[in-house]
DNA sequence: CAACTGATTGTTCAG
DNA sequence: CTGAACAATCAGTTG
């Protein structure tokens, strides 16, 4: 007998019981407690340890134009929008609708938000599937990514573009 | 003129 | 485990 875990929701499993794929994908869905001003300062370490981890990510990119400026970003796999932004996507057209007035996703986002917060399990595993079957494909790059890190990271030198 | 910020939550990584 | 930071997006603001 399937009696599965669902002991998170449950609410009603006559929906759907396809929704257990979202949530156990990873164990490391725990992140949600406060914070320990004594592991923040272990992180900024790490951090600042990195050589230059990202430049801020997209907004050095427009600054960039052309430049690639960054070399390490041809290596690290840009994060997949997540669940929620896809939400987004969809909520956001539906919001301008209804409100043609307004159309900054800042406005949109605290909207989306508190929605967020008010949907069913169900409903936002929807997204949660989309998120599950991106983070896959990032989880490869991911892998290639690191694995090519170990083996030297070297290879890959086409900075024909700028020349110093 | 051009770039950054802000706001939302979820996912990611590294120690 | 945990925290810090980024993921899109676009109007608004600043330099």
């Amino acid at each position: 007998m399937p009696k599965k875990k669902p002991s998170k929701s449950e609410k009603s499993a006559s929906s759907s019981p396809s929704v257990n794929a979202a949530s156990n994908e990873r164990s490391r869905m725990v992140l949600r407690a406060k914070s320990t001003e004594k592991m923040k300062r272990l992180a900024l370490l790490s951090r600042e340890s990195e050589e230059e981890w990202r430049p801020k990510s997209a907004k050095s990119v427009k600054t960039a134009g052309g430049k690639k400026g960054v070399k390490l970003d041809a290596k690290m796999p840009k994060k997949p929008p997540t669940a929620f932004f896809y939400f987004l996507e969809d909520f956001r057209k539906d919001y301008k609708e209804q409100n043609p007035d307004v159309i900054s996703m800042r406005d949109i986002g605290k909207a989306c938000g508190e929605k967020w917060k008010t949907m069913s399990y169900e409903e936002k595993v929807q997204y949660y599937d989309i998120a599950n079957e991106k983070r896959r494909e990032f989880d490869k790059a991911m892998a290639a990514y690191i694995k090519r890190k170990e083996s030297g990271e070297d290879e890959e030198t086409e900075d024909d573009s700028n020349f110093e």
